[in-house]
DNA sequence: CTGAAAGCGCTAACAG
DNA sequence: CTGTTAGCGCTTTCAG
């Protein structure tokens, strides 16, 4: 097997130089028009393909850009991942993918992997920011973007909804529909990013409308399915009654909801549920279910364009609040 | 901001020549304890990373792979990331997302940046390997593998389940629970790799079991849920009764049973549905949905495996079938 | 308009 | 045991 062409090869074919060649295939100025014919006859005649690495190696600019996540394969995840290789994609970059799975110790791997291979820029997702992983993007020396994140200590550029705000309208959208018995399905209950914020609006809006707030009715998952039938599971034994739940993610909603029918509880009937994020699952159940909607893929759109204004010498760039919209379907009704 | 050190200046800063340095980095023989001590003493004084660009060029090598998917969004395809990026993680290979819209300009584009970046290797999911595609990676001299798609014209190797036979198990698992009467929501009509197969597979059961085949009994749709929905509604319309439905995807399932509970059709007692996939959803909605387990998760990780077989020397490797299973939930019941 | 040449950071002979 | 050196394929001065 023969080694493919380089511009060397087309350099020789076209009996020019080679920086004639890198001149044309750049569309630099500096040369006849007949010299470029004859050098794109010969690009066309070797089949010849630029090499991206030994480019890389001295722009230094690899036009990769690493994105992290802590489960790529969560709709979440990919839902982000969608907005943002298609706008990588459309100015010239790749993306390379990385699923820390939360774990400290692989997260810094890929750090480390990153940094070797040299990729321009870093957008990290949905995990709060580590001191030991911001220390390690310093030093690479690259721009970074949070997504659905938000570093208090640090000032990175970040695009998230705000939780606080979003937990109050689910909360409130519920009052309004007369319910003033209403659980909450919790995050993690440390986690600063889309724990604790959503249980203060939930409380916030509670305590705005002239109702008392009770730990005894609510309940900590982890956001994923199984801890919402859990946390349902403890509510229903161990709750005062309520009329209502909001679960701080689709998925514990899910959870919650396929308990609740499989004790008989009907929904929206006997119980209200909105959930959040918005996942497209969350219209394909049945009853469609009521959530926040998080603009996902408008995410991950935005954070590449802004990472790669950063790459591409913009000084800075801001942060964006991206605006919720509570979507009504089928899983929440009027009380009584 | 200084450039970050190279391996020249960690050689000057221990004292020694680079290829001394190269060596203690790559457990080289050829140097004394003292001087690995000096060597490590100055990579780690400052802060020193190799650079994968500079020796991915003299090695030819980049350890990354490239990835296309049809739709990285979907949970199909981010179940087959997760298990690809694993094993790819594993054993030091990056890998780059690449969505291909199902659109043949796109794809094509992808595929000369992955020449352009020099990947090692390719895996190709979900769709039709065209030959303008074959063409393109033939030319650039890497392996490919093949997940759940399979070409015939060319023998390269792919991982999959087999289609037919699973539509049939599918299929005969409800004429096992006495269904005589079943209709099928299938894929598109044209798609060799999933439409027809499946398609076939349901009619061979109902065959092979006595039962005349109709095509009134099937409706298509294009996997999505959209389309479940619309053949379930052209099924309800006109199609002969039925007790049973098999969809070619748990999307279309999911579908189908949402129009049919708006409808005040109960699954499993007016109606057994029985998809195809096993995607995460399918045990998160309620009732939880009978389908096919594809293993995509392993599917991913095999593929990925044989992808760095192939790169790293193996001549060949073995195209694998892998197995499906039902899984029995709760959306099919006995009849009567 | 065009070419020669100096690297980018690293690896791998080849000499000592 | 260790250093020198010739590239890998490309971009970019700097001279003509």
């Amino acid at each position: 097997m023969v080694n493919p062409p380089t511009i060397k090869d087309v350099a020789k074919a076209a009996g020019v130089s080679v920086a004639t060649v890198s001149r044309v295939l750049h569309n630099l100025a500096g040369y006849s028009d007949k010299t470029k014919q004859k050098v794109l006859a010969a690009v066309e005649e070797l089949g010849y393909q630029p090499n991206a690495i030994a480019r890389g190696l001295v722009n230094k600019r690899t036009q990769t850009i690493g994105v992290l996540f802590p489960d790529v394969s969560s709709s979440f995840s990919s839902d982000l991942l969608r907005g943002i290789e298609d706008v990588a994609n459309d100015k010239g970059f790749s993306v390379i993918v990385c699923n820390t799975a939360e774990d400290g110790k692989r997260t810094m791997k890929y750090l480390q992997v990153l940094r070797e291979k040299q990729v321009d820029g870093i957008v990290f997702t949905s995990e709060f920011l580590k001191e030991e992983y911001y220390e390690a993007i310093k030093a690479m020396g690259v721009p970074v973007v949070l997504v659905s994140t938000q570093s208090q200590k640090h000032v990175i550029p970040f695009v998230k909804v705000d939780d606080r705000q979003a937990a109050y309208q689910a909360t409130d959208y519920l009052i309004q529909k007369g319910h003033r018995q209403i659980a909450m399905i919790g995050g993690t209950k440390t986690d600063k990013i889309a724990g604790i914020p959503r249980l203060e609006g939930y409380r916030q809006a509670l305590e705005d409308n002239g109702i008392g707030f009770a730990e005894s009715r609510v309940a900590y998952g982890d956001f994923a399915l199984d801890s919402g039938r859990r946390a349902m599971e403890k509510l229903l034994a161990e709750a005062p009654p309520f009329t209502a739940v909001f679960a701080a993610s689709d998925e514990m909603a899910i959870g919650a909801m396929g308990l609740a029918l499989e004790r008989g509880i009907r929904v929206p009937e006997d119980i209200s549920v909105i959930g959040y994020d918005d996942l497209s699952i969350a219209r394909m159940i049945f009853p469609p279910l009521t959530t926040i909607h998080q603009p996902l893929t408008e995410m991950g759109r935005l954070a590449s364009d802004m990472l790669i204004s950063l790459i591409e010498g913009a000084g800075q760039v801001s942060s964006r609040i991206v605006s919720h919209r509570l979507v009504e379907r089928q899983t929440v009704r009027n009380w009584p």
